[in-house]
RNA sequence: GGGAGCAUAGCUCAGCUGGGAGAGCAUCUGCCUUACAAGCAGAGGGUCACAGGUUCGAGCCCUGUUGUUCCCACCA
């Protein structure tokens, strides 16, 4: 007994129970299998703290669309899911919920802090694994993992300590991103650039001699406070004498010299730098030539500390609004002018980062970065499109230092040890209980945690075991594919990149398949200021996993930004209900004798023409899957069974069936067999409404999820049979087409004469004729028959293959009949002119190759069967 | 300052290695044809941004222009 479906597809009832059912089957689980290839993919793992938005559902659809074809290709197929901790982020959003009650980080202590921390991560962390189930992510969940689990942390541990050794790791005074609002230093890949109004302030630092004023700059006028130099170019003949030279810096009153450095650019204002080596970067480089103190002005908060005297406590802001005001009081101010310049802010919260000196653990990116360029330039890696390697070489080779140490509590704690006696500093995975040098067990380790990237960028291979030489991580690495945002090439995949090169010794994917970004209808980018976002599973729970996922994966090609719009998921739901509907027209009308999806020992012409027509949709489909082209492959997918199996295929058993005996049993055997490669097909774009189907119909496997992949058979590859029945085809479109022009409605049957020169391919398309094209009864005959019949009183239809002749004397005017027919002619002959230039053309038939010709010629031919027949009917007419 | 993407039907977008432009939505016409009105059968609508070039042949390749979006750098 057959189930019988709904009259419309509800995913609310398939999904969840679906996916359960999956999971019980442990169908998403891979390992080590000697008899299968490895195919891995590392999920990018989502924070913990986010909740799923339309970013994760593109990657999750792309991902698992490619990891269950895979699957289904034999494919020990291993989809490896996780959480990153997200320190920077994750820190914030507890901080921000601590102080709803009042709480501060200090007053719980590191400890409670850390505590409290894992219990957040406890509520929240699974709520993201959950929502990336319900859009049918087939991971192994037994291998799930969290960047700062055990095995992750050991890795990171032993990371840090390789490449501090090596000398890739060291700690040190630099100028740094600091954010005050986080209160951490941040790396520069975190710092955002965005265009600010702001202010140029002139100013003058009048010489100790008192021999006049040298007039200088800034944006950032309460800098002031740490300047301890004054820089000019050597060259500059305006100030060569002055070189040596001493200023008084305004409202500090301390003496500082004027030094020359190439740094500064003559042409650029007036020639004269302040430099505080202490605030910037630049500034920094050039106090290091010149050997130049350095005066931190700033406390961790922005606020001026004791070193900017009667500025000290003041918020950064509210100084430089004092420190202008001061300098116009007491005339050091010359002018100020509106300036744009570009301002950097911190990318978790947004606050204007300050550049602060500080001590600081830095990766040394150089030695790194140089073997992870190779590796994509040598093609072990490539980027899907590969646009994108572009873009990692620009930032690859010009790389800085990587700054890694973390003001905060959540996260890895660097493993980096300070003996409190004699200053050693200590580095080793586990803490040691002594110092090496003097033996003193005054040890302290140092506060920071890592960049929370870090840990991420050991993913590929820390998941896998890493550090233990496990049987997984010999298996499963490299991987295969990483899918991510362009907007993430930095931070992760091409820190993934070195971390992979430098301690596995080849790069940790082979291919890298980027994607745009999901924006919203009217293009913009998603965000909660905006409050544009689409929470992805309202949509699920409207449409459907199946139909968000479809419509993700169409819609867009590769590197490419989508909006992400409501008709769209509502034309895929649609297409989900067509297959829906398909599925219970075969099985109403499907006999009991079918079990199996085989095809029958005789084929009509139409049987070849779907399977001809579902071959080449298998090898297409399965090539354009190879090569991520998964927009390509949907929208083929759409087409053949839209089109050519339900608006065609269909309705043509339908003649069959109603017919019964044979012929109708090996339509349907055809049907179920063509349905049953067409859903495998589907199946990694739509995995609930397929495997729903699957359960539903005669199949060859459990689950449609672990079926084998369709190949494609060259014995089911039936050129003749495809031309032939698209000849019936244009007829019926042709009649249609005709009837439609002239409003006769479908009710209206009429018989149908046919003259061509294919009688069997049309008599045996006559049923489907009288079907399709409403005639009530219809006649061949060869060409010499009907020689010396009238049907100028007939409507006139013609194709290529046939004349075809509908008595519907009421409806044909002679004189329009001749005039349409003379449109007719004319057209066809633009086409045939058309062809013929072509293919009298030297160049052409030289240079063209001969496919290309050939085709042409068949064209040709076409045309003027066309023209003949179109000239017979007017000859006709005009009797 | 450097780099990249995009510009195709009213709208949103496809168009794979160059061989005479497609889909969905919208519009118009006719259909409740017993799988599906979330449907069926038809129709209209495009100088593929512009200007050159390569080629037998260009939406596709090259050069330039314009518009637009983004990334990197950050001259104080």
């Amino acid at each position: 007994m057959r189930k019988e479906l709904e009259k419309v597809y509800d995913p609310k009832q398939v999904e969840d129970k679906t996916y359960a059912n999956w999971v019980e089957k442990n169908y998403f689980h891979a390992a080590p299998n000697p008899e299968k290839k490895p195919y891995t993919i590392v999920m990018p793992p989502p924070n913990i703290t986010g909740q799923l938005h339309l970013g994760h559902a593109l990657d999750c659809t792309l991902q698992d669309s490619i990891i269950r074809f895979k699957r289904m290709q034999g494919f020990e197929a291993l989809w490896l899911p996780g959480t990153d901790h997200a320190s920077i982020a994750t820190e914030a959003k507890i901080v921000e919920a601590m102080r709803a009650e009042g709480v501060t980080k200090d007053d719980l202590g590191r400890e409670g802090f850390l505590e409290r921390a894992w219990k957040w991560k406890e509520t929240y962390g699974g709520r993201i694994v959950s929502q990336l189930k319900k859009m049918g992510s087939s991971c192994d969940w037994e291998r799930e993992r969290f960047t700062m689990d055990e095995g992750c942390s050991e890795a990171v541990k032993e990371v840090f300590v390789r490449l501090y050794e090596k000398g890739l790791i060291y700690r040190g005074e630099r100028i740094i991103n600091w954010c005050p609002h986080c209160k951490t230093s941040i790396s520069d890949a975190e710092v955002e650039f965005e265009e600010h109004d702001g202010h140029f302030w002139h100013i003058r630092y009048p010489l100790s001699d008192g021999s006049g004023y040298m007039e200088i700059a800034t944006t950032r006028p309460e800098t002031l406070l740490g300047d301890t130099a004054l820089a000019v170019h050597p060259d500059d003949e305006r100030y060569k004498a002055l070189v040596g030279k001493t200023v008084i810096l305004p409202l500090v009153g301390r003496e500082i010299p004027i030094v020359a450095d190439a740094y500064v650019e003559m042409d650029f204002g007036t020639g004269v730098v302040k430099i505080t080596p202490a605030h910037d970067p630049n500034d920094f480089e050039v106090g290091l030539r010149h050997d130049l103190p350095i005066i931190n002005v700033m406390n961790d908060d922005a606020t001026i500390n004791e070193l900017g005297g009667k500025y000290a406590g003041m918020e950064r802001y509210e100084c430089r609004k004092q420190i202008v005001a001061d300098l116009e009081a007491e005339g050091f101010l010359v002018r100020v002018e509106d300036h744009k310049h570009n301002v950097g802010a911190c990318y978790r919260c947004d606050t204007t980062i300050e550049p602060r000196i500080s001590k600081q653990w830095f990766v040394k990116m150089e030695p790194l970065a140089k073997p992870a360029i190779e590796a994509v330039r040598s093609g072990q890696t490539k980027f899907v499109p590969d646009r994108f390697s572009k873009i990692y070489y620009n930032w690859m080779e010009n790389i800085k230092d990587w700054c890694i140490s973390r003001q905060l509590w959540w996260g890895h704690r660097i493993p980096a040890y300070y003996c409190q006696d004699c200053g050693e500093v200590i580095v080793a995975k586990d803490a040691p209980h002594t110092c090496p040098k003097c033996g003193s067990a005054n040890l302290v380790q140092d506060p920071d945690t890592l960049d929370t990237w870090f840990s991420s960028a050991l993913w590929p291979f820390s998941t896998l075991g890493w550090p233990e030489n496990t049987e997984e991580l010999k298996y499963f690495y490299p991987t295969n594919t990483l899918v991510t945002g362009y907007d993430i090439i930095f931070f992760w995949v091409a820190r993934m990149m070195f971390s992979g090169v430098e301690n596995m010794g080849e790069p940790p994917f082979d291919t890298v398949f980027i994607h745009g970004i999901v924006r919203d209808a009217q293009g913009r980018k998603m965000s909660k200021s905006l409050g544009n976002g689409i929470d992805p599973l309202k949509v699920i729970e409207e449409y459907g996993a199946d139909a968000l996922r479809f419509t993700l994966a169409t819609n867009n090609s590769p590197g490419n930004d989508m909006r992400f719009v409501e008709e769209k998921v509502k034309a895929s739901r649609n297409f989900a209900n067509k297959i829906w509907n398909a599925t219970r027209f075969i099985l109403m009308n499907l006999s009991d004798e079918i079990e199996r999806p085989e095809l029958p020992e005789t084929l009509l012409t139409e049987d070849k023409w779907v399977l001809s027509k579902m071959n080449t949709l298998i090898k297409e489909v399965t090539e354009n899957l190879e090569k991520f082209e998964l927009g390509i492959a949907v929208q083929k997918l759409y087409d053949f069974i839209w089109d050519i199996l339900c608006d065609w295929y269909i309705e043509l058993t339908k003649s069959r069936i109603q017919a019964g005996g044979e012929s109708a049993k090996s339509a349907q055997q055809v049907l179920i067999y063509v349905w049953n490669n067409c859903l495998k097909l589907l199946h990694p774009i739509m995995p609930f409404i397929t495997e729903e189907i699957w359960q539903a119909i005669p199949n060859d496997c459990e689950s449609i999820m672990i079926a084998k992949w369709p190949e494609y058979k060259e014995e089911l590859s039936f050129a003749k049979e495809e031309e032939d029945f698209e000849k019936v085809m244009s007829a019926i479109k042709a009649i249609r087409n005709r009837r439609a022009e002239m409003n006769v409605p479908p009710s209206k049957k009429a018989s149908v004469t046919i003259k061509t020169a294919n009688i069997d391919v049309f008599e045996a398309g006559a049923m489907y004729i009288e079907r399709l094209a409403s005639a009530s009864e219809v006649t061949v005959s060869g060409a010499a028959d009907m020689d010396g019949e009238d049907f100028s009183g007939a409507v006139q239809v013609i194709t290529d293959a046939a004349r075809i002749f509908i008595p519907m004397e009421e409806l044909v005017d002679k004189e329009k009949e001749l005039a349409r027919l003379e449109k007719e002619r004319k057209a066809c002959e633009k086409d045939i002119n058309m062809v013929s230039q072509k293919l009298s053309s030297q160049g052409f038939l030289d240079k063209a190759p001969a496919q290309v010709v050939e085709a042409e010629r068949v064209k040709l031919e076409k045309h003027k069967e066309r023209m003949e027949k179109i000239l017979e009917s007017i000859a006709a007419f005009s009797k």
